[in-house]
DNA sequence: AAACTATATTATAATTATTCTAAACTGTTG
DNA sequence: CAACAGTTTAGAATAATTATAATATAGTTT
């Protein structure tokens, strides 16, 4: 259980000022035992439903991406309508439930270290990211 | 340099009526020497370029996803705001160059093949898809 | 090849995710 | 506690995609 002083602090050491909403969008993203991974419309929802004051969408995405930019936050790659973010900010890979568009993490000594052979010439890798999209066993295939 | 004739067989097999708007469009996909990457955007704009006639948008959409779903063309994860399709079906991953959104196929064989430990129990594996970021070297860091 | 039927195309409307805008508001600093 | 800069907000704007419903076309049957 985290007190708020300490989101507090943290928000101030980033440079971000503690509003109110930034508090509530961090006891409801940080205050978790397990990693947490959600679209935007997950945590509005979550807000909506826990929260007696409205937080408006657009603070939901300020928020989000601000946390995002400061490192709080990882954005996930899946090939979906949606963005997907995660509390996890470690390096780490992710299994896609496509039976329930459901992101699980992957643990990094799940699978061996990648190593890029041949990368672009003159480019940089920033990030080496693996999804591995699973199903029910039973479903029928399309 | 594919025949119609080959496309219309093609098509055929797969239950695909071979309109002459997917004709089109199986020129512009298929009749290449290296595999395509593109959004629907892209292939939209590549066909009113070089058609006289006009191909509705929501044609494009609907022969993508038909290639798509008979194995022709395969969708690319990557966080972004649209969808990437890959002329190339086999299994193979990407470069994604951040300074230009650019798709770039990265050899099977550039990775050494990765091996999940421990899969989520009653689930298949239906895919696993690395996704390499990389940017210029000399870019500022955000 | 005319008629028929199932499928495809089209323009347009609808939907969904996200970003923009401009006004009102609130932390922080002096 | 006043002033300023950074935030929040509702709602408009944008962009990607999907749904709709009328029209057109392909393949099949006569």
């Amino acid at each position: 259980m985290i007190k708020n002083s300490e989101f507090i602090e943290k928000l101030r050491i980033s440079g971000l000022r503690p509003t109110k909403q930034r508090l509530k969008i961090c006891e409801v993203l940080f205050n978790r035992e397990k990693t947490f991974h959600f679209t935007i419309n997950d945590l509005a929802k979550i807000i909506s439903d826990r929260l007696s004051e409205k937080i408006s969408l657009a603070t939901i995405y300020n928020t989000v991406h601000a946390f995002k930019n400061k490192g709080y936050l990882k954005e996930i790659s899946i090939n979906s309508d949606k963005s997907y973010f995660d509390t996890n900010t470690t390096d780490h890979h992710h299994f896609f439930d496509e039976d329930n568009s459901e992101l699980i993490d992957c643990d990094k000594d799940n699978i061996d270290p990648i190593n890029i052979k041949k990368n672009i010439t003159g480019k940089k890798i920033n990030s080496i990211e693996v999804l591995i999209k699973v199903a029910s066993d039973n479903q029928t295939q399309n």
